[in-house]
DNA sequence: GCACGGCTTGGTAGCGCTACCAACATCGTG
DNA sequence: CACGATGTTGGTAGCGCTACCAAGCCGTGC
């Protein structure tokens, strides 16, 4: 008498939640609305499969209880969490915050959360990130890059889930790829400074994580070009990427090569370096050295004199990124599954000689 | 026959996963071993409660199927997520990525997980994401200020996890605060630029949330305090700050005061903004103009001139908001549940008359 | 000899939700 | 009017995990 499911007895059946802190679930919203347990699923998940009536008494009932969806729930019974997994280096990195700031806004008005992680640059955090991400079954994973390890990539092959690799563009993408020609934009930065009459143009970098090995390859592809190339103008370290730094690597490049007479940077903060260092040592800019930063960030333009710079479109990276994937999971697979969004040469006073 | 359930048909029993991927499940792990499902359960949770020997043996069946728990399943069953939620104002902004990394090196090591929302400086939006991450039932939320509105106080007050707000100070925090005082700091810069012989010094800022206004507050003691208070000396705007926005606010300030000697900055980037500023109009500083700002960003000791500013511990509130709510959920509530970081005054060039 | 507590282990019954299928009403077609 | 097609609603059975309780084992103390 007590074990076949007798629909009736609801009462008898449900032991008020030992657990939950007596929030309402979507049984109480049934209840409260007269209609089924699933109809209300339905109801706030696919409206348009419920009867105007329906929908509306559900709603009322919602509003009344405060009902809010458990997350966690859903996902268990779906097999698959509204949650994007995103990916990047840095978050302190002015470049990825950008690119995440794109990814929110065009996620702020949907119900899909955001997890974030940082790999500070190593391959063997990206592993232990995109583990940890795949074990919640996200609707998609957003990551930078696309010099992932082999387990990297076979865990983002396995996902079962859209995946956007960002901040680069290739031939040969796990899933979808929006970016740019980082080796294009390090050639186009070098070919400005010679075309402005620099010879001695150096190269000015750190963190050479891969995206700035490539700016450092278009680099040196412009420079064999025009027949200037000389292993002593480049000047890299592996710490990470500051003002002060760009300080010190000027100095330092300046100490093994006197005659410097430009350099491109492989990013703003060690061009803004660069700068300052200059006006300390009485360097004039552009007269006797030429600087050309990487980002274009906003203070570039500001700067004293101003600086050219490469501009990257990365809000529209994170935005194109989360459109791709969104509309893969809508079903509409976008055909184009590599979009290089260009970048853009802004030419100013510290290249003007 | 069909109905009661017959503990040994586990074969009838098990229809083979309909929906998930075939990950191995803790059923799975538990067969492998030759142990019950729950044993396995404990063995990764409270590995102390669980024999050495079935502990090895499970360790060996979670390697070999690769097993990794599924925090959703986790979740649902424990109505608690592993995951802190940390709400912010932006991302972009420097200051809050430092905070935002503070926190996850110091999670970067446990289970947790982040989930990660910015409000837009926007109450409204503060709620809609606490309503958001408050249906996650997270482990812990950390958010910043404490200017939240009645409602969000209210979801705060009923999350039933530690809340700590971070990033100033106060008398009646939520659960718990780390931070420190803006009215201090505001007022301690002023007071610098006051005894390097400035007498009539403005204050420029941008986006003007609770923060800046008791910064602003601070600025007003201090200059009362010395008989030196002008409302025209204020120039604010609640525009986003950056750097080129510094630049047009030092040119407004001039216009409405062009005898202006110094100025406290509400932050560093606002700060740069107003050092171009000055170099392009051939204003010197320190001699015509001091220069506070407020951050302490990496380049303004690169600067040229260097800049005085207010160092605030960004990095470590993060880390001590987090250990004191890792405290707070092992058991051991910290007795001091509001923590004042201090500041530190950076005196530089840009105030050296 | 047996009651008792501490330790380890396991079974049962959900957590709150949705996939799947079944039931029913309504409608147009032959 | 029978029939399938379509649209709306609901019941059942899990999703993978853990809280709760119970059972078995051991050693201790009376």
């Amino acid at each position: 008498m007590l074990r076949p499911p007798c629909a009736r007895a609801k009462a008898l059946t449900k032991p008020r939640s030992r657990r939950g802190g007596g929030r309402p679930t979507i049984a109480d919203v049934a209840r409260k609305a007269g209609v089924g347990a699933i109809t209300v699923s339905r109801a706030l998940r696919e409206p348009g499969r419920v009867s105007e009536d329906l929908r509306r008494q559900i709603q009322a009932a919602v509003d009344e209880l405060g009902y809010v969806p458990d997350p966690n729930a859903r996902a268990l019974a779906s097999a698959r969490a509204e949650v994007f997994g995103v990916l990047v280096p840095s978050l302190t990195n002015n470049v990825f915050a950008e690119v995440v700031r794109g990814i929110y806004d065009s996620l702020s008005d949907s119900a899909f959360r955001i997890q974030l992680g940082h790999t500070h640059y190593s391959g063997l955090e990206e592993e232990r990130l995109l583990q940890l991400f795949g074990s919640q079954r996200p609707a998609a994973l957003i990551v930078a890059g696309i010099d992932q390890t082999a387990t990297s990539r076979r865990l983002l092959e396995t996902a079962g889930c859209p995946v956007v690799q960002i901040m680069e563009t290739g031939p040969d993408p796990v899933d979808m790829l929006v970016g740019f020609s980082h080796f294009d934009s390090g050639r186009a930065a070098t070919e400005h400074l010679l075309e402005a009459g620099y010879r001695k143009v150096g190269f000015i970098g750190a963190r050479m994580d891969p995206r700035s090995q490539r700016r450092l390859a278009g680099y040196r592809a412009a420079m064999e070009a025009a027949g200037l190339f000389d292993p002593r103008l480049i000047t890299t370290t592996p710490m990470l990427s500051s003002v002060s730094l760009g300080r010190e690597l000027l100095r330092d490049a300046l100490a093994k090569m006197p005659t410097l007479d430009g350099v491109f940077c492989n990013n703003d903060d060690i061009a803004l370096g660069v700068l300052f260092e200059c006006h300390r040592a009485s360097i004039e800019v552009p007269r006797q050295i030429g600087i050309v930063g990487f980002n274009d960030l906003d203070m570039m333009q500001v700067a004293f004199p101003s600086v050219t710079s490469i501009r990257t479109h990365r809000y529209e990276i994170g935005r194109r990124a989360v459109a791709m994937a969104l509309a893969e999971i809508a079903g509409n697979r976008p055909q184009q599954r590599v979009v290089d969004l260009g970048f853009e040469l802004m030419r100013r006073e510290s290249t003007a000689r």
